[in-house]
Order: C-alpha cells, then sequence, then structure tokens
DNA sequence: GCGTTTCCCTAACGGTCGCTACAGAAAAAA
DNA sequence: TTTTTTCTGTAGCGACCGTTAGGGAAACGC
C-alpha cells in the first residue's frame, strides 16, 4: 500500500560508488562530471566539489544539524540528484567521513609514520592539530569528534566513536613501538599515554570549538609533552 | 490569522518559576506538587521528580535529539502539563542545566573552594571528575559538554559554551590565587594551566562517553597532574 | 537524423517536530 | 453545596524532516 514496487529499497541503480577506481590522473573526458564515458546524460555538476561541501557542511552543523535541504542548497544541487550521486543521507555522511579523513585528518597517521621516535611523533600529532583545529576559513575542531554526538542514529554515533577509539588504537601501536624500540622504558603505560594523547586532542578539538586560538591550543599542546618520561 | 490571540505568547500565566524561594526544608503541604495554597487543582505530579528525568534524558540524548514526546513519556507527563509547568523546551532545558549543576556538578565548585592549594584543587577536580563521569547507573560524561555540540537553536549552544568557558575561568581563578598565596612560581602561565584542566575535563567527558572506564580515566587524571609545577 | 539512457526539476509523500485550543475533570475557596 | 480556579487528556496545528514518483530535457551511441 505504502509502496507497490519490489521493496522500495531503490530503483534506480545509479552510479554511486564512492569513488570510481579510474587511473590516475583526474580521468577521462574533462567535462562537468565525467566519469568515464556513460551512455546518457553526464551529470552537470562536480562530484567531488559537491562532496567537498558536504564535508563542510557537516563538519560546520554535525550529521543530526545539517539537513538535506541545508545539503542540496549548499552543494548547489537538487534532492534527487543527490540521492541518486550519494545514496540516502547516511551513506552521504559515512562518505564525508572518508573524505574528511584522507583530506583533513590525514596529519594523524603522516606524524605517527614519518617522526622518528614515539615521543617526537606525539609531539607533533599534538602541534599540527592545534593548528588544523583553528585553521581559519574551515570550521574549526575535527569532525570525527565533533560531528555525531548526541544523535538519534545510533548506528552513526557508533561508527565515528569506533573511529576514534581506533585512532587512539593507533597512537598506542605508535608508543609500544617505541618501548620495543627502547626510546621509553620497558614500563611504560603505553594504554594511558596513548588514551592521554586522544584525550588531549578531543579537549584541544573542543576548546577550538569555544573559541580558543591557535597559540592558545599550540600552548595546550606543549603542556601535554611534559607528561613523557624524560628523555 | 495564525493566532487570534494578543500575540500568541503564552496564555495561560501558570506558575512556571523554577524554584519556588519557600523557606527551608521540603516547602509546606505533604501532598504530590506541595507548591504552598493554590486556589485551584494542584498539580498530580512531583515537579522535582519529573525535573529529574528531564535531566537524565537531556543529560543521555542531549538538547536536540531529546523530543518533547520523550520528554513526557520519561517525566510521565502530558505535553500540556509539561508545557504549563516548565514553559517551552528551551526554558526547561535551562532549568535541567541548573539542575545538573547544582546536583551533579557541584563537585568541580567544591574541589576548588575546600582544597588548600591549587595543585590539590585541580588533582582533586580532576580526580572526582574520572569518577562522576563514569558513575554508574546514570549517563557518562558531562551534561554540560556534550548535550548542545551541533545544535540547530544557536543561543542553546552559546548558552553552554559560555558555562564552560566560565568554569575554565573559575579555575584560572583558582590558579591565580595560587600564585598569589606563592605556592606557584610567580611567572606560571595561569591561563594555559587552567586551559589544560578544561582541556583535560572535556577529553576524559568524551573518553567516559566513548566506553572508558573509571580506572582508565583515574590514569588519565593522575598524568594530567604530572604538567605541573614541582611542589 | 534516430532511439536510448540518464539526469534534473517540480511536487509531493508519510512521519515527526515543537507547541497549543479546547473541553472535561478535580480540588480548593465560598 | 456552589463557584472558581487550575490541571489533564485528546486531538490537532503548521513546519520541517528524509525520501521519492513522474514528467520533461539533455546528451550519449548509432
Amino acid at each position: 500500500m505504502v509502496n507497490s514496487q519490489t521493496a522500495g529499497v531503490n530503483s534506480q541503480a545509479a552510479d554511486r560508488q564512492p569513488v570510481p577506481p579510474s587511473g590516475a590522473g583526474p580521468g577521462p573526458g574533462a567535462g562537468p562530471g565525467g566519469r568515464g564515458r556513460g551512455r546518457g546524460r553526464p551529470r552537470s555538476f562536480d562530484r567531488e566539489t559537491a562532496l567537498e561541501k558536504a564535508v563542510l557542511a557537516f563538519w560546520e552543523h554535525g550529521y543530526e544539524a545539517t539537513s538535506v535541504s541545508g545539503l542540496t542548497e549548499v552543494m548547489g544541487i537538487g534532492a534527487p540528484s543527490l540521492y541518486a550521486a550519494f545514496g540516502d543521507k547516511r551513506s552521504l555522511f559515512e562518505e564525508v567521513v572518508n573524505a574528511y579523513g584522507t583530506r583533513y585528518g590525514s596529519f594523524c597517521g603522516r606524524a605517527l609514520a614519518e617522526e622518528p621516535t614515539a615521543r617526537a611523533a606525539v609531539e607533533r600529532l599534538l602541534r599540527e592539530a592545534a593548528a588544523e583545529y583553528t585553521e581559519p576559513g574551515r570550521p574549526h575542531g575535527c569532525l570525527i569528534i565533533h560531528a555525531a554526538t548526541n544523535c538519534t542514529t545510533p548506528e552513526v554515533e557508533a561508527s565515528l566513536r569506533a573511529r576514534r577509539n581506533a585512532d587512539i588504537a593507533a597512537v598506542e601501536d605508535r608508543i609500544r613501538a617505541g618501548v620495543a624500540a627502547g626510546e621509553l622504558p620497558a614500563d611504560t603505560d603505553t594504554a594511558a599515554l596513548a588514551r592521554h594523547t586522544g584525550a588531549m586532542l578531543q579537549g584541544m578539538s573542543q576548546q577550538a570549538r569555544d573559541g580558543a586560538a591557535r597559540q592558545e591550543l599550540e600552548a595546550l599542546a606543549e603542556l601535554a609533552t611534559r607528561i613523557w618520561p624524560r628523555p
């Protein structure tokens, strides 16, 4: 009665893949949209640009407070185009979170991977977070931390929570590697140090949202590194 | 056309005062509601009990995600009774925040006021926060920190933000007093220490929401105090 | 040119939101 | 008792939510 179709899930099988695994470069076809060759009319908007707008919207207002009509407005497309290109709101948000991670959150992984010691890695992580969280011209703080607190959709909340805990686990892995390498005492409480790093990141993100300036967050980062065992 | 009344603000001038400044004790009249003597039918529910339920609901789900229908359900009253007793959703939330502060957040002010030194005050503040934020049988974390992030009503978000910043300012006042008393070096960066304390509280609150146990938060609190100038 | 395929726009769906008119019930005051 | 005042339950308001038919319009392969 409500939906006389098969099961009313989704009738049009649009492309909807997060990112087509095309070869290197911007891909074939310089036209707008340009996702290789299709049979019919090509998309009239740039998917990546629209996704970036969605990232900024979700980043600033969070999952719930960002309405689909608000999304269509900032993305410059109609609701049916949004649903055809990204699926429903949740899958768009999922894609947004991934895009955020690669475009804005990559400094975390880089700091952990590129620095020679665990201590230097965490120091750089916190220092760069102070800058990232207060970068002018974009929302302050971290999307992963703030976009899905107090959410009526528990799965969304749980997904970001899992991401946060995974990030802390990554820090702990790096610290453990430092202990194994002999940089840190063998009895170092790696879990506590990692959790402390995560708590500092989360506190800094909240402070950034509450109006703290970059210098203040950097002072915070500097303070936080004092707890480490003397080198 | 929409509202043929005067301005449609509020027709019934119910009592709606947050807490009647009655004398000490539970007040006159042991009956349910018992707000002195009124002329008509007395309220059939206990206002304080209902408010406490609202505190827990807002605490757990936040301002936006707590619907009025959800509130009426947990409070055990109908929507008109809620509006007559507490005004609209926002003023109820305001009252909830105040009630939370006096019933669950008072440990902050006590720690700052009762300890002999600034360092001991902050240490106790963090240690007790670890316990408060993970207390079984009630929502984890802090309502002030989490109930109005990503809010479609900017005033509500701003109100809690102001409260957080005021709390940090209170910590800084205590630290400054410690400097003035000679407990701490005269060149102590009081603002940074206070902000660090606030960031730790916020990080601990988020960790509590993300599933951290009391012991883990206590380890965090212990770590955080290492940054203080040696006594 | 053709037909086909896909996209975009308008409009609307059912559901929930915060909020309230209205009438009836209940208790205090007379 | 009667009168007056207030509370409570039903039922519904308009607005917005996320989501989707359905009908042109546009660009492809041929």
